[in-house]
RNA sequence: GGGCGGGUAGCUCAGUUGGUUAGAGCGCUUCCCUUACAAGGAAGAUGUCGUAGGUUCGAGUCCUAUCCCGCCCA
């Protein structure tokens, strides 16, 4: 990158892409150590993660963001720590979504799936995935996603069905594949069988409707309360508590179901709730799942009385052909007309609905196939409670194992034609081939049934989680024993958001223990949802939806992610906001800006040392000390996955330190030339450096961008200045080395004490400044007096007179004042005093207020710290912290005096 | 019903293993277009850390109870 005059403010639209492209074009996402390279070596231990594969669907939204970001924030972080580096991107067919954006645009041309068949449609579907899967890439590689697109998958890649098809038959040789009638819940508008995940239930005000239940050969009945009176026509029974003495003689007798006059029994439960309703049940074995285990224990028939579409069928009898609700209202008005209606109360209820969709799914009876599930649960509990697995935050195991335990077998066949098709083919007289393929199938058929069988493969596609479920492994090549699964499964990280721990995560986990038998990834990391400012879910109805790239496109990508993951902690929702964004959008100016200077100076600064190297001051030590200090913190929280504190530790020492005050100061020390000029604008191109390190995984393109304009200014035009330990600039910031831990010498905690005073003593002085309204531009004279600091404080000078707007000429440090200077106003910071000639400012009775004021804090300080150390602190307390209290103490009664001494010398 | 998370400055949130005067950003007040940055700088105000107990020399942090908000599971 050639040096160039830097604009004022920084351009990201003129730097993102182009610094993308470079990267990519130079071969950074890739490993460096990569089994389809030159010099592999297996034994070294690659950093790997597999990209949560978004949905074709659309366009990304703010969770792909954060998924983007944080795992790209970890795949930076391992690669400048050297570690051979994968992350696999792709993207996930995503069935029923899927299939729902085409059949609409088919509706909106007047057509239909239906219409043209099922082959031109799969064609139409790719084509959507060609289209949109695109789009979704153009906008991860926005994000600054450093994955390895040379390694891209999608779910319905040809080895990616391999994959499904070689899981699906290993299960069902296992028998923990099996195909048969079982209640599923089925979603009329889809037409297809969704999975329990599926569903969710959302409170809603309905009705209760109670009615009678004739009892045969009597005029009695037993009162009966549902919420979904269509069901009685395919009640097979009616229960009450075995202990409810209300009912209890109507057990053993026999029920009609009203206007059918079916015959059903009467039966007792324990399930049956005393206080529910009329405290008798009917049960709908084949329309309730509670139904259709209390139907199993007492050997209830099925009754199946909704069609695919949710119309009543002929078990229906006079309301066959109704739609399900049509037939509610129709059955109950004719219950009315009969006399068998008590009364209709509104209820609070759970409504079972499709997560896609939205409409109420059906409990019904449906042939599915079916994962059994325990067996695998089991294995995926262990390798968590073993430890073996480590998820993050750790609460989240809880839930997990809580899942896992109560886990149900899971129903992956779909009525969709989007989707891995199910490798199995009917033979016409019913027989089942399962196989990895047509030919396998046909082989199987023909070894039994003779040349002469036609095959029909099952017409159902599976759910994508089945081959999701795959990931981690099947785009490593899986099932074929490839040298990247060798090399790179199991992999290092799965992150993700917390919504999908069951969806997804569980079934990996099951999956990568079943099929490779090894885990699929050695920790969990969970991130919380994405929401708007006030905390509410972003949702097109409330309209206040984030795009990702409409923020990107205005404050830039480096703002956007610093936002989103310096706002966020584990497992923990964020809510976002836009003047955040800015907020950082400033922060990445700043740090452009911080860059202009140091850059700008470095044409006029010394290009070599002229004398014997000089000592550091004050403020390089400690800058230096500080440093040391961040990157400490930086590892810690970047190893307990607090990446969020980490940045913002990056930030505060940034802003507050760096910009704040050493440069500052720096800029004092610039100014007089020669070897301390020098050594300055070495340490500031030092620290420059480390800023930017530590800051590209948060901020990959402007820290890049910086360090290139760096690495060119100083090798060109101050070689001597080079920060690298070895005298190599690396040849991009993104492979360039992690600072890591810095160890301290010793020295650094004296330094760091005394610039605090310094700071105190700066803080001081301007606040008096500003209290008296001094103009800005003025430089005051000053006495300082410091019993301890006097000597560091006359080398800190020219830094004193420069931060807190005095005159160097006529500025006097000494370690005491012998006699209290007339005209001058009074001011004790710490152990430091000092005296600034605003005689003209000077009123006397303000003054005194002021220090009087000042008094009666430290006398405050004084008295709990007096109590505080006369207390059982003393005793109980660890020594170091009970000094640094006696310090305190020590301190502050040194300021009291001061201050008493101060106001006696104040005229009336 | 079970489980989990949250309740800290006007707003949005941080706050390592308890260490004794609780932090940031935004907002607010005053001043400053100082030769990196007004997307900036300097100074400043603002807290019963939900409530009540307890443990401890010491609690925002640990324990118990309780209220409110949210999420997950049944």
């Amino acid at each position: 990158m050639a040096k160039q005059e830097l604009a004022k403010i920084y351009d990201f639209k003129n730097t993102e892409q182009r610094i993308y492209d470079w990267w990519e074009s130079q071969g950074y996402f890739q490993p460096w150590n990569d089994p389809r390279k030159a010099g592999f070596d297996p034994s070294i231990k690659p950093f790997v993660i597999a990209m949560p594969p978004p949905n074709i669907t659309g366009r990304l939204h703010m969770g792909h963001a954060i998924t983007s970001f944080t795992e790209d924030l970890m795949v930076r972080y391992h690669r400048m720590k050297g570690e051979p580096t994968l992350w696999v991107p792709g993207t996930d067919h995503a069935s029923i979504a899927t299939q729902l954006q085409v059949e609409k645009t088919l509706r909106d041309e007047g057509s239909s799936r239906e219409a043209i068949g099922r082959e031109a449609f799969l064609e139409r579907a790719w084509q959507w995935r060609e289209e949109y899967g695109r789009q979704i890439v153009e906008q991860t590689r926005r994000l600054g996603a450093s994955c390895d697109w040379s390694r891209e998958r999608f779910t319905m890649d040809e080895g990616l069905s391999k994959a499904v098809n070689e899981a699906f038959v290993r299960l069902h040789e296992k028998g923990l594949i099996y195909r048969g009638p079982r209640l599923i819940n089925w979603s009329p508008g889809l037409k297809t069988a969704v999975s329990d995940l599926e569903v969710e239930y959302s409170e809603e005000l309905g009705k209760l409707y109670y009615f009678k239940y004739r009892i045969k050969g009597s005029d009695d009945f037993i009162p009966v309360a549902t919420t979904r009176p269509e069901t009685i026509l395919a009640d097979t029974a009616v229960a009450v508590h075995p202990e409810d003495e209300r009912f209890a003689a109507f057990v053993g007798q026999t029920a009609l179901v009203p206007i059918l006059d079916r015959e059903i029994p009467i039966i007792a439960d324990e399930y049956v709730d005393r206080e529910f309703g009329t405290g008798a049940l009917k049960i709908t074995p084949g329309h309730d799942p509670n139904d259709y285990e209390i139907g199993e224990r007492h050997e209830l028939p099925l009754i199946s009385m909704l069609d695919k579409e949710a119309r009543i069928t002929e078990a229906g009898g006079p309301y066959a052909s109704l739609d399900r609700f049509e037939g509610r209202k129709k059955l109950w008005a004719d219950m009315e007309a009969a006399g068998l209606t008590i009364k209709v109360e509104d209820h609070m209820q759970r409504v079972p609905r499709a997560q896609r969709g939205g409409e109420i799914v059906e409990p019904m009876i449906s042939t599915q196939w079916f994962v059994q599930i325990k067996p695998l649960a089991d294995k995926a509990l262990q390798a968590v409670e073993n430890d073996h697995i480590q998820i993050v935050p750790e609460r989240f195991t809880k839930v997990y194992r809580n899942w896992m335990e109560n886990i149900e077998d899971w129903c992956i066949s779909r009525q969709l034609w989007w989707g891995h098709r199910i490798p199995v083919w009917y033979a016409p007289n019913g027989d089942m081939f399962v196989a990895h393929d047509e030919d396998e199938a046909y082989a199987k058929a023909r070894a039994k049934l003779g040349d002469e069988v036609t095959l029909e493969q099952d017409p159902d596609t599976l759910d994508t989680w089945f081959s999701s479920a795959l990931w981690p492994f099947s785009t490593l090549g899986w099932p074929e024993q490839t040298p990247d699964l060798d090399y790179f499964y199991p992999t290092t990280v799965m992150e993700t958001g917390y919504d999908i721990l069951f969806f997804w995560v569980a079934r990996m986990i099951m999956s990568g223990l079943e099929y490779t038998e090894d885990i699929p990834f050695e920790t969990v990391y969970l991130h919380g949802m994405i929401r708007d400012a006030e905390g509410r879910k972003m949702s097109k109805t409330l309209g206040n939806v984030m795009d990702p790239i409409d923020v990107m496109d205005e404050y830039g990508t480096d703002a956007l992610r610093f936002t989103l993951l310096v706002g966020s902690t584990p497992g923990q929702d964020t809510n976002l906001s836009l003047d955040k964004v800015e907020g950082n959008r400033n922060f990445v100016n700043k740090l452009w800006n911080a860059a202009r200077f140091i850059l700008g100076g470095l044409p006029v600064a010394p290009k070599a040392a002229e004398g014997d190297d000089l000592d550091w001051t004050l403020a390089d030590s400690w800058i230096w000390a500080r440093a040391k200090q961040v990157t400490r913190d930086v590892e810690r929280l970047f190893e307990g996955f607090q990446f969020g504190e980490a940045g913002r530790q990056i930030y505060d020492f940034f802003w507050s330190d760096f910009a704040d005050w050493y440069i500052e100061i720096a800029k004092d020390q610039l100014a007089g030339g020669g070897d301390r000029a020098f050594k300055t604008a070495g340490l500031l191109v030092r620290l420059m450096d480390l800023n930017l390190r530590l800051l590209h995984p948060f901020i990959p393109f402007v820290t890049e961008e910086i360090w290139g304009q760096l690495k060119a200014t100083v090798s060109e035009g101050n070689p001597e200045l080079n920060p690298q330990e070895d005298g190599e600039w690396p040849a991009a910031l993104i492979v360039a080395d992690w600072i890591g831990p810095m160890k301290d010498e010793g020295w650094e905690a004296e330094r760091l004490a005394a610039f605090e005073m310094f700071r105190e003593t700066v803080r001081s002085i301007r606040n008096l400044r500003a209290e008296k309204n001094v103009k800005p531009g003025a430089k005051l004279g000053a006495l300082v007096a410091s019993q301890q600091h006097a000597d560091i404080l006359r080398q800190e000078a020219g830094a004193l007179a420069a931060m807190a707007g005095l005159d160097p000429s006529k500025l006097e440090i000494s370690a005491s004042m012998g006699q209290k200077p007339d005209g001058h106003v009074a001011l004790v910071a710490g152990p430091v005093e000092v005296y600034l000639p605003l005689a003209e400012m000077v009123d006397p009775a303000e003054e005194r207020a002021r220090l009087e004021a000042e008094l009666s804090e430290a006398r405050e300080q004084i008295q709990r710290l007096e109590t505080l150390l006369g207390g059982d602190f003393a005793k109980k307390a660890p020594k170091a912290v009970v000094d640094k209290e006696r310090e305190r103490l020590t301190e502050f009664q040194h300021s009291a005096d001061r201050i008493a001494a101060q106001l006696n010398t104040i005229k009336d």
